[in-house]
Parts: C-alpha cells; sequence; structure tokens
DNA sequence: ATGTCTTATATAATAAGA
C-alpha cells in the first residue's frame, strides 16, 4: 500500500497539479491538507473519477484535511479536542489501518498566541493518540507537521535555529507526541541530509532554501512493513505549485 | 526586512495566514 500526504495550498487551485500526479504517482491513499475550502465544496466528483474515494473535513478560507484511498474508507472521524475551532484533522480506517491527515499549526512567530497554539496542539495530539490505543496498533499520521525534526532537515542550521518550525520548544513537543510510539518513515530509508518537503514561495525553489517539514509517521507496529519512502519532488517544478511536494511511504500490508 | 501565493471582501486594492 503506497500512502502519501501533501499539502495542496488549496484543493480548488492546486486539481489539476493533482490530477496529474495521482495518475503518474499511483499512490493508494492521499492525506491533504490546506484543502482551504469548506466541506461541501470539496471536489469530490472529479476525485471519484480519478478512482478515489474521499473524506474532507474543511472549513471557509483556512486549513483543512482531506484523505483519498482507492481502497474503501471506513469510520471516518472528523476533528478532535485539540483542533480549537479548526479544520486539522480527520481520521479514517483503510485497509485495516487507522489513518490520520494532520495539519498542525504554523504557529507564526515564537512567543506569539499562534506558537502556543501550535504547542497545545502537539499536546492534544498526543493525548488524542493515547485514546486511540497503543502502538503496536497499524497507525499512520502523515501531514504538514510544521516543524523540521532535525539539523539534516532544513537548509542552513545556523540560519534556521530558533526560527519557526525549527526551534526547541517546538522538537519538544513533536518528541512528546512521537514517543507515543511513531517512526518518520522517511528516515527509515533515508539518513542523508537536504531532503525537503516543502520551499516558501518568497526564496522559491531554484536555491534549495527549503525544510522537511511534512512527514509519514507510522506505528511502531508498522515499522517492519515499511519497505520504502522518498519524497516526490516533481510536483514543486510545475507550473503554479504548491509551496509543498508529496512525501510517500510504502507499506507491505 | 524582503520576497510570493491564496482566500475573502467586494468589483480595486488590502488584509490575513503561511
Amino acid at each position: 500500500m503506497l500512502i502519501a500526504t501533501w499539502n495542496v495550498n488549496s484543493v480548488k487551485v492546486r486539481l489539476p497539479q493533482l490530477s496529474v500526479w495521482l495518475k503518474k504517482a499511483e499512490p493508494d491513499v492521499v492525506c491533504l491538507q490546506e484543502i482551504k475550502c469548506e466541506t461541501g465544496n470539496f471536489p469530490f466528483d472529479e476525485i471519484g473519477e480519478l478512482g478515489y474515494e474521499a473524506a474532507a473535513y474543511g472549513q471557509k478560507t483556512y486549513n483543512g484535511v482531506a484523505i483519498l484511498s482507492k481502497l474503501p474508507i471506513e469510520n471516518i472521524v472528523e476533528g478532535f479536542p485539540g483542533e480549537e475551532g479548526q479544520s486539522r484533522l480527520i481520521e479514517a480506517t483503510i485497509n485495516g489501518i487507522t489513518v490520520l491527515s494532520c495539519y498542525a499549526p504554523n504557529g507564526q512567530a515564537i512567543g506569539s498566541d499562534k506558537f502556543a497554539y501550535k504547542l497545545r496542539f502537539y499536546e492534544a495530539l498526543r493525548r488524542h493518540l493515547d485514546g486511540l490505543g497503543h502502538s503496536t496498533m497499524p497507525l499512520v499520521i502523515a501531514g504538514d507537521f510544521n516543524i523540521a525534526p532535525d539539523e539534516r532537515d532544513v537548509f542552513d542550521v545556523k540560519k534556521c535555529a530558533g526560527d519557526i518550525g525549527f526551534h526547541p520548544d517546538e522538537h519538544r513537543a513533536l518528541k512528546r507526541f512521537t514517543d507515543w510510539g511513531l517512526v518518520d518513515s522517511f528516515r527509515l530509508h533515508e539518513k542523508g541530509a537536504g531532503h525537503f518537503s516543502w520551499w516558501d514561495y518568497r526564496t522559491g525553489y531554484d536555491n534549495n532554501q527549503g525544510m522537511r517539514i511534512d512527514q509519514v509517521w507510522i506505528s511502531k507496529g508498522l515499522e517492519k512493513q515499511c519497505t520504502g519512502a522518498r519524497i516526490d519532488i516533481g510536483p514543486r517544478k510545475l507550473e503554479k505549485p504548491s509551496d509543498h511536494t508529496p512525501v510517500l511511504c510504502e507499506l507491505d500490508a
């Protein structure tokens, strides 16, 4: 089962690129973030024509998450207690695996109200996993976590140190969350630095000033079944790209 | 500090969020 995550930055604007990529990459499951539309405005018909079922949880203007799947989607749960009115998590069962699409808060600036919300969100996310069960269960939580896990995951350690997305408070929050029993599937297969999933529109893509802030986290129970993981930079090079590009994880499941 | 993109409001620039 090939599972992917992609922050599309508006599913409406990105539908052409999404359509092209689904046909080319043929993932079985795709977690989307920043769909930026109300649930009722999600392009269910267009996605259906491409061979995917979809579960969406959106809101006006901002945020919004979805799960696309070639396999049947069951037990859909929209949101969780830590979202504080923002559509940032959707959960479903696919092929016996609990799949969550997650859009963690950006946090804007260190010390801001939005930064405090980001830290609260992570604490609530951990509590939510505790409620779901033990890490021996088959679970995948994929999305835009708005944190680069370690020094290999930013374009310039000195420049990024202490900035949003690479701050010690964020690393503590991420660790507390992943200590539930999650493994960064990308790092099971790639140990090197300089592999990014997001590049700021303002600094551009060409100089590779990116960060690896999108991850497919898998439960320890699934670790042995993870046969591959990669980032597909193709969509970031297209016309009118999202600022993020898809991250993929292959599971023998 | 700057750069750009998307959405909303409202029909032209701005603001907010990222």
